[in-house]
DNA sequence: AACTAATTGTTGCACACGCAAATATAGCGC
DNA sequence: GCGCTATATTTGCGTGTGCAACAATTAGTT
């Protein structure tokens, strides 16, 4: 075993603490936020980062890329929500092949009713990840890496 | 903005930093480990589990909690991985409830195959990802949780 | 201006997933 | 031993997902 090997198995133990703690989120912030306020976790995603874009609109690649799904999945998380009345598509008139979208008032709303939801679940479950030995860690270093705000 | 404010967005910075870093290592690990060795990541994450069990037997149980699935997703995927002569369900003696699971010779050799595909995607997906200047910091993190190997 | 290549978003299709119900076994009280 | 509850695994069913093919628009080349 050389350096060189331990540098190979430090990145996977990494990658599945990651893994790990990844999934025991999701799950969790799936129960909370699909029984208090009928949105799933990317929902969720797709609605807070349209409202942190301050109003303004996203494009569906950029939905894309900030919930990590593929492209032909983000049209049809936009539809669901779009059908549910919680945002809209806009036409772009500079680019016709791109698509705004936008949240509506009723967006907003949930949004507003699910964020505390969210928010309890995350600390609830990154407290209860502490105890865990494995992921203690990871817990810890979370926090520090945005600090400054 | 108090104190207690800054913290819940802190949370919710770094779950996001988590989610988006864990999305771009599970594409990759998938193309690469789907290209190279027919091996989705879950199917990659239970061979390796099994073998680093040394030869020894896993609970379906053990095997949901290790892949982060519900019960109902092992059954299949280890039906899909026996169907390919990968693994063998064992009935266990001493609970005829629980089910043992163990690789074949086959799984071991494919294991061995995927191994260094796996090991250099996630080197380089990480790498990559360090040049993210929101995902950097993560990166960096994480070989620190298991230093001492 | 015409042609080709690259980008953006949507649809067809097969498949893996979670939830709830069903089955089988274990453990406990009496 | 009998009944009751808890645990382990599997099946039925509906749904969300990625990949590949497609349609529409833009940008680059000659």
């Amino acid at each position: 075993m050389g350096i060189k090997d331990d540098a190979v198995e430090v990145r996977a133990q990494g990658w599945r603490t990651l893994a790990a703690l990844h999934g025991l989120i999701e799950a969790e912030l799936e129960r909370s936020l699909q029984g208090q306020a009928q949105l799933s976790v990317v929902e969720y995603t797709v609605l807070d980062a349209l409202s942190r874009q301050d109003g303004w609109h996203m494009r569906m690649q950029q939905l894309a890329r900030a919930t990590a799904l593929s492209a032909s999945a983000t049209t049809r998380l936009v539809n669901r929500l779009e059908d549910r009345g919680l945002l809209t598509r806009i036409l772009c008139a500079d680019d016709r092949r791109g698509i705004y979208t936008e949240l509506t008032d009723s967006g907003n709303k949930l949004l507003a009713e699910a964020r505390p939801v969210h928010d309890a679940a995350l600390e609830r479950t990154l407290a209860e990840a502490q105890q865990v030995p494995e992921l203690a860690p990871l817990v810890d270093a979370l926090p520090r890496l945005h600090a400054g705000v």
